[in-house]
DNA sequence: GTCTATATCGGGATAGAC
DNA sequence: GTCTATCCCGATATAGAC
C-alpha cells in the first residue's frame, strides 16, 4: 500500500467520527504512524486532506446508485438491488451518513462536490416503473423517500436505538441485516 | 429576556450548525451581541456551555414523548399523536438529529447524558397493543423503528434530497408537512 | 454585570537537515 | 521521501478596571 492510500484510509477514520474542524492532524499522522509534515507533503493542507476523503465517500454508493437506478430491469429487482446495496454498504461504512450530513450542516456550499459525483442518478426511471405498475395510485416520489428512509435511519441512530431497546451492539447489527427483507416486503407491499 | 437565556439561544444556534468543535466562541458572542468574557461569567467554559445545550436540545422531544406513549389511549391515537408531535418539534428545530448524531459519533460516551433525560420512555405500552391489536402478526419493534424512521429521516437528509428531487425549499418544507398523513396512513395499515 | 486587554496554549503549517 | 524543530496564528480563558 503507498504512503498516500495509508494517509487516507486513517484520516478516512478520524475524519468520519470526529469531522473536519474536531480532526486533529497530529492524530491522524499517529493512526497512520507517520508524522506532521508526512501528511503536509502529500496533501498541502488539512481542508486538501478532508476534501478528498468527503469527495471519495459517496463514492461508494453513488456509482453503483446509478448503475441500479438506470438498469433495464423490473421493479421488483430494482427495489430489492437499492435495499440490499444500501444496507450492505452501510453495513461496511456505518458512519457515513452522519459525517455527510454533519458537513453540509456546516458547510451547506459542499453539497455541489457532493452531486458532482452522482448527479448521474436519474429517478425518472424509477417513477415511471412505479406510475406504470401501480397505474398512478402509488405517489412515486414518497415510496422513494420512504424506501430510502427505511434503510439508512437505523444506521444513523444506531446508538440511541442500541440503548433504547436494549439491545447488544451484535444484536442490533444483526437487526440491522434482518431489516433487508423486511424493508423490500414493506416497498413492494405497496405496489 | 435574561442574559443567560440570551446567550442559550445563540449558543444553540450555533451548536446545532457546526458542533463543539467547530463553534467558535466569538461568533456566539457576536450574534449574542455581547462579549467573549461575558460567556465565560455566565458559563465557565465552552464546553459547559455545550453541555447546557447538549442536555436541553432532546427535553423538547423526550418530554412529551414519554407522555404519549405511557398515556391512556388507544393505539391509533398514540401512533397518530407520535407522527404529529415529531414533525412538528422538527420543523421547529430540525437541526436537533445530525446536532446529536454528530456529537454522539465525536464522544460516544455522551449518550448517558441523553438518556438521563429520556429514561423515563418505556415502550412496553406501544408494543402490547401492537401485539394485541395484530395478534402477534405484526412486529412492534420493527413497526417502531419504521415510524420514527419515515418521520425522521427527510428532515436530516433534506439538504440532498431538496436537490436530487428537483426541489425548492418551500416545496420540500410543504412535502414534510404532507408526510404527517402519508406516515400515519403507511403505519396503521400494517395493523 | 459588563467591558478591554492580555496571558496561554494547542494545532496547522513550514524550514531545512538527512 | 521522511524526519525534527520551529514558526505563528487563532481561540479559550483570565485579570482587572469600571
Amino acid at each position: 500500500m503507498t504512503t498516500e492510500d495509508n494517509i487516507l484510509q486513517h484520516a478516512r477514520a478520524i475524519f468520519f467520527r470526529k469531522g473536519l474542524a474536531g480532526a486533529r492532524m497530529q492524530e491522524i499522522a499517529d493512526y497512520a504512524g507517520i508524522n506532521k509534515a508526512m501528511l503536509h507533503y502529500y496533501f498541502k493542507t488539512k481542508e486538501q486532506l478532508f476534501e478528498k476523503v468527503f469527495g471519495q465517500a459517496f463514492e461508494v454508493f453513488a456509482g453503483k446508485l446509478a448503475e441500479i437506478f438506470s438498469g433495464d430491469v423490473n421493479l421488483e429487482e430494482m427495489i430489492t438491488a437499492y435495499v440490499n446495496h444500501t444496507v450492505d454498504s452501510l453495513t461496511e461504512n456505518p458512519g457515513i451518513p452522519v459525517f455527510v450530513m454533519n458537513e453540509l450542516s456546516y458547510n451547506p456550499a459542499r453539497i455541489t462536490q457532493l452531486f458532482a459525483g452522482e448527479e448521474k442518478i436519474n429517478l425518472g426511471n424509477f417513477k415511471e416503473l412505479v406510475e406504470k405498475k401501480t397505474q398512478g395510485k402509488t405517489d412515486a416520489e414518497a415510496l422513494f423517500i420512504d424506501m430510502v428512509a427505511l434503510c439508512v435511519y437505523p444506521f444513523v441512530i444506531a446508538p440511541v436505538f442500541t440503548k433504547l431497546l436494549h439491545k447488544t451492539d451484535q444484536q442490533y447489527k444483526h437487526l440491522l441485516q434482518s431489516r433487508k427483507v423486511h424493508v423490500i416486503n414493506q416497498i413492494l407491499s405497496r405496489l
